[in-house]
DNA sequence: GTCTATAGCCCGATAGAC
DNA sequence: GTCTATCGGGCTATAGAC
């Protein structure tokens, strides 16, 4: 298909048609993939049938199989998208290594985005995990373990730098993932705890406050006077 | 079958029979409860068959309907047992109600126990919640909820004493959860970070001693002198 | 209580017409 | 590319012999 769109000018009307009928079958592709992601989110892999997901994009799950060879690839095809988004959103780190502080509550600011934006590739991500990643270890030993060596690594030198205490990087990172995706993964748990069907801006703002706050008063030398804004109710 | 119990003395043989056989009867009952749990903790509710899990106790599936009336009643009876587990644990703060430092250690200490004993209940528990709660959202809106209004309650008095500084005591105990849970839930992932196939006593350590340490000085006026021994490598 | 047998349904995947 | 038709198998649950 990419033939039609390198032609450089004056399309003729069945190369038009050609880039069309691509273009359709890209949206399609998209649509189902969103869909997938959507159901697999809310009952893993096993808790979803390809007819349910043919249904939320108003195909067949024939049609559907004529886009992806089999049910595992579609899974593999959301899990690879779902690591890609959530990836993007780990580079605050490395982005400011010379200023702890700003780049802590970018990392934390980043993540509870994240979670905010995106909360079916979060619950993608958390349900192969539980499921002890049985499709997933290898790419997320590839891709996300170097990641995550990288932020640690920036931790131990700000450490040896003298601008921040030492820390077990390994350990506070897991915290840091586990307290800003518990906002997505666990959305109708904290509904309930908050008292309302679906979370606003102040309670992600409030998460924000909170984690930026104790994570600063841990590492840091000297303890910024605005991190006690953070606890304020 | 309780009659057979309650008979005083002298048991006839087929009363002996009939207690055996109940004690029997309940044994198989628990292992099944036993093996489902498991199996739901690895792969959630639809990805678990009733073969998956008779194989798993060496029993028939239609032996194992004849102990529970269908698949969702037997997964129901599991949630049941895991909440039981899950607030047994929940109980640290009320029991120190005059020491916040103390009842925050011993918090931590048992929800990072809890995810240690019992980490298929906590992955029980996130699957479900992950999917919105579908078949538990009551009971958990009747036994957590309240649970955790009472030690944001504590948090709150603790405030008014003086005692600790005012915090969301929403948020924090969401972060506790988060944090502590996380053990279990991601122990795939986290043995990834760590470089080890399974979790062991000294992760679990340096777990409470980087949580205690945050929160300790996050909530309490002066940072206790023990506090920073939990960060050190 | 445990077994065999089976009903009735949904599943993933394929074949072939158009 | 999308349709109808269908295969083979696994699923929950029930019936009935022993």
């Amino acid at each position: 298909m990419d033939i039609a769109i390198t032609i450089p000018a004056m399309k003729k009307p069945d190369e038009l048609k050609l880039v069309k009928v691509s273009v359709a079958r890209e949206r399609l592709e998209q649509d189902i993939l969103r869909a997938a992601k959507k159901l697999f989110a809310q009952r893993g892999f096993g808790g979803v049938s390809l007819d349910h997901i043919a249904r939320e994009v108003g195909a067949s799950k024939q049609n559907l199989l004529y886009y992806f060879p089999s049910k595992e690839e579609l899974y593999r095809r959301v899990l690879h998208g779902v690591l890609d988004v959530w990836l993007s959103y780990m580079d605050a780190l490395s982005q400011r290594p010379d200023d702890p502080e700003r780049a802590i509550r970018e990392y934390i600011a980043g993540k509870l985005r994240f979670s905010r934006e995106h909360p079916d590739d979060s619950r993608v991500y958390a349900n192969e995990v539980v499921s002890g990643a049985p499709l997933f270890s290898a790419e997320i030993a590839e891709r996300v373990i170097p990641a995550l060596q990288a932020d640690v690594a920036i931790f131990n030198r700000w450490a040896e730098q003298g601008l921040c205490r030492p820390v077990d990087g390994r350990h506070l990172m897991i915290l840091l993932w586990a307290s800003t995706q518990v906002y997505a993964d666990w959305a109708s748990q904290i509904g309930l705890v908050l008292g309302k069907s679906e979370l606003e801006a102040e309670d992600f703002q409030a998460a924000e406050n909170l984690i930026v706050d104790m994570v600063l008063r841990t590492v840091l030398v000297q303890i910024p006077s605005a991190a006690h804004q953070g606890v304020a109710r």
